[in-house]
DNA sequence: GACCAGGAAACGA
DNA sequence: TCGTTTCATGGT
């Protein structure tokens, strides 16, 4: 399947940090699984080409995990024209926001606290290969792939079984988050049909999810345009793009994003997000 | 070994 | 309403 879109950077938006259950194989292509379906994806010329198992009757469901239809031409000119956010869109033009099944992107979340998004993948990887569904696509390789565990499987784990996935502090957190959804307490597919502070009071009640984590459920899986993730690269950024002088409280800062980025700051975060940390990996190359 | 990571919550001032 | 500390684990 051959998916035609434009200014669309692949690899960047896959390795971005929004989402957590793609490897990068050893020919370019991507591996992952939607929807219950292993998918492997790879940048082709004017769009995308993509392999499913079980193979789809149709690919909708694609097309909107990948938000091929959004035109990103319109997004960014809706950006404030400034320098800072000039230089952050010219730094990795085509990168773009996906749309995630916003169970799984809850529970990723909640795993990230103060964690390297390495470290993320981990985790997720370990919680999907003891707690998933195995996908055998016949270009597997290795072994199978694996969904990433249901609500209600993880919420039947013990925290000391959790923990065991090396999530440490963050266990509570997500059996939390399990449960709620689990008994039908928390209704994720309805947050996308309130007002953007009732959905993020509602996630907000999860233990261990604040206005951070809140934030990226409501922007990368429930299509709220606005959702503004502040974390310790984008305080960075905003900081020094455009606060040079002193330092401002959270609460200056936090009133700045919600004004200054216009009707997609959601996309703009994710800009500023990935070219300040860009700039820091050139800055601080690897140690071989 | 120190320091940090796509934070949140409890605490004291 | 501020800043500070703690939480668990792994990478640099």
């Amino acid at each position: 399947m051959r998916v035609p879109v434009e200014d669309y950077d692949l690899d960047a938006t896959l390795a971005s940090g929004q989402a957590f259950g793609w490897t990068l194989t050893p020919d370019g292509s991507w591996e992952g699984v939607v929807g219950g379906h292993a998918i492997r994806v790879r940048a082709v010329p004017g769009g995308i080409e993509a392999e499913a198992h079980p193979p789809p009757a149709d690919w909708g469901w694609l097309r909107h995990y990948f938000q091929t239809d959004v035109r990103l031409e319109e997004i960014l000119a809706t950006f404030p024209q400034d320098g800072p956010m000039q230089a952050s869109v010219q730094g990795c033009r085509g990168l773009r926001l996906l749309r995630q099944d916003p169970w799984q992107c809850l529970a990723s979340f909640i795993l990230s606290s103060t964690k390297q998004i390495v470290q993320i993948q981990q985790i997720c990887r370990l919680l999907s290969l003891r707690y998933g569904e195995p996908v055998r696509p016949p270009w597997a390789t290795q072994g199978p792939l694996h969904t990433f565990p249901c609500a209600e499987r993880l919420a039947r784990c013990t925290e000391r079984e959790l923990r065991e996935c090396k999530m440490g502090f963050r266990a509570p957190g997500l059996l939390d988050a399990a449960r709620r959804v689990a008994l039908g307490e928390l209704d994720l597919g309805r947050l996308g049909t309130l007002p953007l502070s009732e959905a993020r009071d509602e996630l907000c009640k999860i233990r261990g999810v604040g206005p951070k984590i809140a934030n990226c459920v409501l922007l990368f899986a429930c299509g709220f345009p606005t959702a503004f993730p502040v974390d310790v690269w984008v305080r960075r950024a905003v900081r020094e793009l455009y606060f040079p002088r002193r330092r401002p409280t959270e609460a200056r800062l936090q009133r700045f994003v919600e004004t200054h980025f216009g009707p997609h700051a959601g996309y703009a975060q994710q800009y500023l997000f990935h070219h300040r940390r860009a700039v820091a990996a050139r800055n601080l190359p690897p140690a071989s």
